[in-house]
DNA sequence: CATTATTAATATGTACTACATAATAACTTT
DNA sequence: AAAGTTATTATGTAGTACATATTAATAATG
């Protein structure tokens, strides 16, 4: 018999696990019922009865969503649906230590694709006292102290970036992808660190004066080093 | 008394369970014993011997490592170390209908901000056999028929880009964003949609012969309407 | 002796019971 | 009617028991 087709013929035998399809059901079941943030859901005994399972099983499933964020227990008041919090999940795996390194790769550029494209909003909600906060971080810097303070610093500098976007979300990002980018650097660091012919300083004073092309320009030509380090893959 | 610091003489009574505290020991237990992607975990029996809780509690706080992809457990085998899939959880909170509008809207402001910063990546990374795929794409769309098929096409032509980029968790980052950006368009599907004065063609032509600078502006070009649509907030 | 069958040991998955404890509801007392 | 007391409810934790899949160990067979 054809060996290579049979898994063709053969279903799969389920490997899931009740609290796996426990937890499914229970999402779609909050999908059905369109619950919103801050219903109050079914009590453990209910669902219990209601799926056919040991209470255990339940519990799994509900402390896996809770962990996810999208359901709260209040103890002994009951459970309630809650506003996931999408990126704190992220957050919750994203150890530079444990993760693949082509995925740290990956997320390195994400950050190098992000700041490129941060110019557009920029422009759009910049204010002048946005542009003195940051100008006031950026001549911080010509301190030029230790090595740790430059990285700070630099983080500080793009953080403020991030923020003036408006965008929280945005920024909760890039404080999520904070030390893997110290990570990444950390790996460069053989080639002495250098911050591109465009510094903190001009990137000011192009968001003052300049367009939104000078800035991509700039900002650009302040990466660069890290964009040469990219490999062509 | 004063009232409004008494939360400061008064340590906040920990309201974490028996789960919680021993799923953030597990981690730290992983961290410290630098355990690698593949590495034997101890059996459960020994966690809750050297923990001193039940097996449920130790159960429910793998079981949350496990929804992470911290660890898999291998059915009667033991468990091991996962490399956790970073986007993966991400991808499990991540439901228009669940997500708060406020988020929605940074996330869509997020891809508009990857997609203007993506042009740097994909100067780099582009090839004649891409580029034909790509264009390929753009010419299908030419039929132009119903808006569902408009807006299929939109995505192909959009993860393609992604893809070209060699960065694959990026290219999963759109992957898992679009069903959120297909949200946001149809809240904005009151003004009939529009793809801006440059198309997906132009976008093409740009990437064979011109510059990135060129594709930058030609892209922001393609996407202003959508700029257009945001607020100043 | 090597190969196959059988059995035992192991470890996770599921069910069930019991009780602790916090929050709330119901009730009593004055 | 306000305050205090008790009962109820629902989640958190502990523990036992058993099912089942996998591996290891052992016995049986040619």
């Amino acid at each position: 018999m054809d060996v290579e087709n049979l898994s063709k013929d053969l279903e799969r035998v389920s490997t899931e696990t009740m609290a796996d399809i426990v937890e499914l059901r229970l999402r779609e079941f909050f999908k059905k019922k369109s619950f919103k943030p801050g219903d109050a859901l079914p009590k453990e005994m209910e669902l219990v009865a209601a799926l056919g399972v040991s209470r255990n099983v339940v519990r799994e499933a509900l402390s896996r969503l809770r962990m996810l964020g999208m359901i709260e227990t209040r103890k002994k008041r009951g459970m309630i649906l809650a506003r996931p919090d999408v990126l704190g999940t992220f957050e919750r795996v994203l150890d530079p230590l444990i993760i693949d390194d082509h995925i740290l790769q990956d997320l390195f550029e994400l950050r190098l694709v992000l700041e490129m494209g941060l110019a557009d909003l920029l422009f759009l909600r910049k204010t002048d006292k946005n542009i003195a906060e940051l100008e006031k971080i950026a001549l911080d810097e010509t301190h030029d102290g230790e090595k740790r303070f430059r990285v700070k610093n630099e983080i500080a500098f793009h953080g403020k970036l991030y923020e003036i976007t408006g965008n929280n979300t945005l920024k909760r990002f890039q404080v999520m992808l904070m030390p893997v980018f110290g990570y990444v650097t950390t790996l460069e660091k053989d080639k002495e660190y250098q911050t591109g012919k465009v510094n903190h300083l001009d990137l000011v004073n192009i968001l003052k004066n300049g367009t939104k092309e000078d800035f991509k320009a700039g900002m650009y030509a302040h990466l660069k080093p890290h964009f040469d380090s990219l490999t062509k893959k």
